[in-house]
DNA sequence: GTGAAAGCGCTAACAG
DNA sequence: CTGTTAGCGCTTTCAC
């Protein structure tokens, strides 16, 4: 109620009667407490106004209970998804999460890493960032780390990813049953799991005997538009394309629109990820999902294995994904 | 580099013979020490890869350094440019952000702000969470707060919001300048601010001695297609759309794409916010945009003033806002 | 300038 | 079951 000083265990002692130990054990459940008296000291508490002082807690206590999450691109709606559904996941298993925006350059991740370390933070869960394998390695050597986003090869390092191969093989193939036969990528540059899309279509083309199309992209809505204006210069004409991810897909959509095609009439579009603007854009984006939660899941699982033993083997996951049928995807046009 | 244990003050105390407060108050630029100290201390500390233990200092000294910050809807992106936005305002005094996506409903908002106080936190930013003023009051009660989103009239909280009403106006102007009369308005239920763009646009229809249009919405991207069936149904039609926010504009766009309408020939619309994608999506969207920074650095300044006096009268700042002119206006067809 | 000592609020052995 | 005793790592008077 007052704001001059904090509640503390020792007033809630104070008022009960009992010592501060007990009380501490008493609220957090701790099994060597009376029944009875656990009531007294919560209601005592409540009436009180206490709040634990999480500072102290974590320096008394050696194991924190506090992991950090580095986040690569904040206004990724799926990445901040992956940071909702990663705070929901430690949350079930009483962990909390202590979230950093401002991890976007591998330089940043380092030194946000050592400021969350600060914290004393019991792991590390790092979303797509930093790119380098220097710098993972870096931030991977002075705590338990898992990272999400695809397989990294380092040593003491659990990943956790998506199906990214499978879901390019599923695209491609979807408009291969659709009739397209020039079928272009858009590529995803450097970000996480794009270089396995790459494969993913690169194989898919291969297994049908079709000719790949690539042009290169980084994930940006602009570089879709680039992509378009480089495929329609093209003879003859690729009639479908597999963006390596939805935001350079709706570039590609945008661009497309400027010169007069219609989607899916002249030209089909698969994009990656299903980010919630998919279904609710102008025009309804056929791609391929990623589901998060099960990825959040996977992660807090990894790195409790990991904070249990840090010197655990790494583990690395995949996890599926699955082909959204929406309105971008038509038959071509008959040549 | 050992995973042990961490290197403490001690540690580097001991490295370089000094006393621990010595060391400690070299590292934190106290000015009682020798240049020539500091130097050695710093080599020594860097040396040795000492990180402070932010707990054991947020202990150790009175007033913290860290404030919390409470989102809404993180998936609702002007919102996560908020948080970023703070969070580098607050890096920039020196402060650190923490901050919670767990607050959605005013009672998550609620129990989380409890949470952060027991982090100590020397400060609270909400943003656009909770709703009910009951909550925001129960809150601001107990720490320094500062309420982003709208005015709110609670005693002891600051508040920063945009000139909304204002931007209302300006869009009813700018659809009126284009010769719409008809000019039907999406409204924004409880969002914060929504009842500042109502009126607003109440206010410029009246000014302009045109009837009002209203269909009730919730600024999501459904209530927009709700609305666009409501007002097709409507005789004569109205010829322009001032949706409460971005989303519920899509929204309206997607539903008119699939009853065959054309943006902006037969339809004009503006949004309010600017998120990214309206500029970026299929049809690039006239609307009202919010600046985050500046309301961002109002936001801390204003804690900042509650920190150090924390019985300060509150203050309100109201940043202004401008219309951005991108394709989904045009002139209305002629009657 | 620098060191010694006293906690901040809590948990974790250890005794009872 | 409950109380006592030590600290966790840091900042902060207060001496020197």
């Amino acid at each position: 109620m007052q704001d001059k000083g904090f509640v503390t265990l020792e007033d809630v002692a104070g008022a009960t009667g009992l010592s501060r130990a007990q009380v501490s054990r008493a609220l957090r459940g701790d099994p060597g407490v009376k029944e009875s008296t656990r009531q007294i000291v919560r209601e005592a508490a409540d009436r009180l106004g206490y709040v634990p002082n999480l500072a102290a807690r974590h320096l008394a206590s050696a194991q924190g209970t506090n992991v950090g999450i580095l986040i690569g691109e904040p206004l990724n709606p799926f990445q901040i998804r992956m940071a909702h559904a990663l705070d929901a996941a430690l949350a079930r298993v009483g962990l909390e999460a202590t979230l950093s925006l401002r991890a976007q350059t591998d330089e940043d991740a380092v030194s946000e890493a050592e400021r969350l370390r600060g914290l004393r933070i019991a792991g590390l869960i790092m979303v797509a960032t930093p790119r380098r394998p220097a710098a993972i390695a870096q931030i991977a050597q002075r705590q338990p780390c898992v990272y999400v986003g695809e397989h990294v090869e380092i040593a003491r390092l659990s990943t956790i990813g998506a199906r990214n191969a499978d879901g390019a093989r599923q695209a491609v193939e979807h408009l291969i049953a659709r009739g397209h036969r020039r079928i272009a990528h858009i590529t995803g540059g450097i970000a996480p799991g794009s270089a396995e899309r790459q494969r993913g279509y690169l194989a898919a083309m291969a297994v049908a005997g079709l000719a790949p199309i690539e042009v290169e992209g980084d994930h940006d809505f602009a570089c879709g538009r680039g992509a378009v204006d480089a495929l329609l210069a093209l003879t003859p004409r690729p009639t479908a394309i597999f963006a390596d991810n939805d935001f350079s897909a709706f570039g590609a959509i945008n661009r497309l629109a400027e010169c007069g095609l219609r989607i899916p009439e002249d030209m089909s579009i698969v994009g990656f990820d299903d980010v919630p603007f998919a279904s609710g854009s102008h025009l309804a984006l056929t791609t391929i999902r990623q589901s998060c939660q099960p990825q959040a899941d996977a992660a807090v699982l990894a790195l409790r294995a990991r904070m249990a033993n840090p010197s655990a083997p790494y583990s690395s996951r995949l996890l599926p994904v699955e082909l959204v049928e929406r309105r971008s995807v038509a038959a071509p046009r008959p040549d």
